[in-house]
DNA sequence: GTTTATAAATAACGATAGTAATCTATAATT
DNA sequence: AATTATAGATTACTATCGTTATTTATAAAC
């Protein structure tokens, strides 16, 4: 790959993507700078306006990159013994991934809620995707309780995921493991 | 009251707090500055470390005081039906109050994260205060399993409000009732 | 091989961050 | 009434913020 090409271009910008993913996600929107961001991604501060107009252009494309590659790699969830797998899954990123590799709801909700329109409305599709999914997977019941059913579901993994990184891992697995319980009685009474 | 006794610098620092409070929950901690802060108090910034060592320190005290506060006004919870009071109320705070004056977890939990052990230990026993709360209010079942509830209702009333003021007022509304409904589900069967 | 285009570095802008030192004005003390 | 103590304002310092302008260096085009 040559030095100064379009493709290498387009490789740092890729970089500045996942560098602002990575750091947006464990220190806020506010809490990293456009140096810190360019610096982890191998560049300087100047080569940043190249590439995007703004900051806030920047988390826009974060947020919509999220949004996208979580509808993407969603597993299928087709049954629910899925959704439990999924839940799962779900709350065991607290151990197996660090923030900055994980749920941008999770990591950062405030700031996708406060910092305009664009946003808001990338991280909602987001989860709404994802409450999609589930609720097609829940057939056992009319469509408004499978509505209902998914929103607890999603409501208390992600609150689940919030308050076990907050308390930390003693009572962060009491947490998990009680949410998980809590999804397996859902989607075995229906 | 005169304007430079004590008791007006004890009131000034009480203003102080209560601006952070308000402003730190409405924009993050990194989002807001002193400046900002001492000029919602009625103040200049320089007034402002006659009062604090610092902004971390402030913070420090804001998370406390939320901590008290939320311990000393929490509704009795004794019975099952006073959880579901509980959780009606907590939920209706996106409606009927601003950030600004809500929960503190809901409003900035990644900020109580990551932000220094003091804080997350405010944060953390903030928290577990309400579940011992709720725990003690469910008789009719063993401790683990009073245990295991409160976190499930805890963990979807903290993620169905983050996640009904990111989604919006429509689907926000489906959400509450969701979770409304859940927990009403969880206490009626034990 | 010369020219052209451009990615990234360098440098610098004004604004604002957190913080400290100094000054001023007022309340309390004598 | 004069003195002392101090809450808060003013000023200022350094660092860093987001952003822009300029320069450098390299790849592509001719």
């Amino acid at each position: 790959m040559p030095k100064r090409s379009a493709e290498h271009a387009a490789n740092s910008r890729e970089k500045i993507i996942a560098s602002a993913s990575a750091l947006m996600r464990a220190n806020g929107f506010a809490g990293v700078g456009i140096d810190a961001i360019t610096a982890h991604a191998g560049l300087t501060a100047g080569a940043f306006y190249g590439h995007f107009a703004s900051k806030q252009a920047l988390f826009e494309e974060v947020v919509s990159r999220a949004m996208q590659e979580a509808s993407a790699h969603m597993p299928r969830i087709a049954t629910a013994d899925d959704i439990a797998a999924f839940v799962a899954a779900y709350l065991s990123q607290r151990k197996f991934k660090q923030v900055i590799a994980g749920c941008v709801v999770a990591a950062m909700a405030p700031d996708l809620t406060r910092n305009g329109e664009v946003v808001r409305t990338h991280a909602a599709l987001y989860v709404q995707n994802i409450h999609t999914a589930m609720t097609r997977a829940l057939t056992h019941c009319t469509d408004e309780q499978a509505a209902t059913m998914a929103w607890q579901i999603i409501s208390a993994a992600v609150g689940g995921l919030v308050l076990a990184r907050l308390l930390g891992s003693n009572a962060g697995a009491q947490i998990e493991e009680a949410v998980l319980d809590g999804t397996l009685g859902l989607v075995a009474s229906h």
